[in-house]
DNA sequence: ATGAAAGCGCTAACAC
DNA sequence: GTGTTAGCGCTTTCAT
């Protein structure tokens, strides 16, 4: 990079301190107009820019966010970018993007990068394989504060956002329920994510509310595209298969759909079909799919909001006390049901 | 943030100078084993880490890159990036992301945060709105490396990495010409994007190789999903309609056969369809989607790459000679054709 | 109304 | 082999 103009060229050329000329900038009081005048003038003329590395030691502060996201190509983790970028930009903050690519391993790197890194503050979603979240205690006791969303803990003082998936999955359920399905599969997410919890129990109490009975073997562990392209094939191929599949997300939602095609068999007609994201895809699959909105983008701004409190109030870790945010999701209704 | 570990406090606690700290740290010959020994062991035990941006300032370098793209969501990109993050963590680089959304105010804007961030170099796909490109120049002049990928200018002494758009555009028209289609329409890019032009020159060529007059009213301006489907609806209502389509991107594709569909007409009888870009969505679709696989983790590798060789270089601007890379595309056959 | 000096954390040229 | 010092660019006391 080339050599860029600082305080100092301007002081020189204008016979004045630096301190003078840092004051005038930031129109301090003290100053004259005449001398202040003077060196906006030249400032602007040199294209002078305040150096923001100089300015980040002297604060200690870089005014820079770390995202610490599983990957990026999910749609639900893009529009979440989306949502993120959209508030650090308005509050002048900028956003360093780390991926775990689900690898716990990787994810552990990550943090270590963003404390080298010295952003001001992290926002999480943790990878499929993390168990142990002693990294990010890491990241709290060195009192970076950090906000999880969409795939959070309970163990560790620190602000989550999340979608409302068992509310979510709940009037998913009930839509298959109300279409006819009385026997209902579906495609969880790993049990060590919170997500695949609250999912499967919205599931779960969908069912109790109509007395259709919970059967542990319409429930698979199936949420990829591949995974579940397999498990469908599997379970259709089977005698008496499922009327109906609630998945934990689009992809895999989409996979059903596929599966049963290639089996001869008509969604809705004979399967119905819901997922859980509202991934651009739910709208291009044909049938369209049915699917809960979660709503990434907002849950974003609502998690780069929440850190961004958390950055003006500085509050000590004694008096702290995690907050939890729940977005509502949606049930939009396409032809898949 | 907690007040960290300087080098500092170590050389206090050990009765040392701050500079034989750092010497010791970094294994410098002239520190005795001992010391060494004492320090590292006393590093390792308070936790300490260097503080980067007191490394940023002294050495004028962050040791980051800055991201300038028009929309993660988009699948292609969002793949570039994973090719670009890759590169630049085996290398100890972070990267800072910067979204145009296909604005060019907003890109403007982002040269501007990529100044200030003081990033060391910058990769750059710009908007579609962008015709004037001074503000890329100006951070040419300030002697910031900037390499440009998929959307690219020539005015500007900068590198390009391209996917081969006329060779994919190529062997996509031809392919369709030799699965039997004679009235071949093409769904375009803005032309003043060079994919937009390089792509409908290799659709022309393809199609004077097999004597198939080029019509101009073949040629529509349709690169997303929702202008597309009504740009077919149109054309597949009127006489003598098409029996190809060649889209510039599978968006476009799959809203063609979207389209298609929806006016009773069959793909591929009926219609054949190739899209641009082998997304995930292509192999979703039904039929599954025919399309030009453009590499993006690939090109997004190579832009990383050939960035950080200009890093290391510096070469002066003098003797700058911008290099262009081409990352060959290749057809990948699915059922819509 | 302006300037001098110290300091943010680190390194390196220059002592000794 | 280790210490002293200056400096990266900026802000902010403390003088004047």
């Amino acid at each position: 990079m080339k050599r860029q103009i600082t305080i100092k060229d301007i002081a020189v050329k204008l016979g004045l301190s630096t301190s003078t000329v840092s004051r005038a900038l930031k129109d301090h009081p003290d100053i004259s107009p005449k001398t202040r005048a003077a060196v906006k003038e030249l400032a602007a003329l040199l294209g002078y820019r305040p150096n923001r590395i100089a300015l980040n030691l002297r604060n200690n502060s870089t005014r820079t966010i770390g995202l610490i996201i599983p990957e990026i190509e999910h749609y639900f983790f893009s529009a979440i970018i989306n949502g993120i970028e959209e508030i650090a930009y308005k509050n002048d903050y900028s956003v360093m993007v780390f991926q775990s690519n689900e690898s716990y391993k990787r994810e552990v790197i990550n943090t270590q990068a963003v404390l080298t890194n010295r952003v001001d503050g992290v926002l999480v979603s943790f990878s499929k394989e993390t168990n142990d979240f002693s990294h990010f205690q890491k990241l709290i006791e060195n009192e970076i504060p950090v906000v999880f969303f969409d795939r959070v803990v309970d163990s560790l003082p620190a602000d989550q956002v999340v979608a409302d998936d068992y509310q979510g999955a709940f009037i998913a359920v009930n839509h298959l329920i109300e279409k006819g399905c009385r026997r209902i599969a579906h495609f969880a997410a790993p049990q060590n994510l919170q997500i695949g919890k609250s999912r499967l129990s919205g599931y779960h109490d969908a069912l109790l509310k109509h007395n259709i009975h919970f059967d542990h073997e319409l429930v698979f562990l199936a949420d990829t595209y591949e995974t579940a392209k397999k498990a469908a094939h599997d379970i259709l191929r089977k005698p008496n298969p499922p009327d109906g599949f609630f998945a934990v997300n689009d992809m895999s939602a989409i996979a059903i759909i596929k599966a049963a095609k290639e089996l001869g068999k008509r969604v809705p007609e004979d399967l119905k079909v819901v997922g859980f994201e509202n991934s651009k895809s739910a709208g291009l699959s044909d049938p369209e799919l049915t699917t809960v909105d979660q709503f990434g983008f907002e849950l974003g701004r609502e998690a780069c909001l929440m850190l961004l409190k958390r950055l003006k109030e500085q509050t000590p870790a004694e008096l702290f006390k995690p907050i939890r945010k729940v977005i509502k999701t949606k049930l939009v209704v396409r032809s898949s049901t």
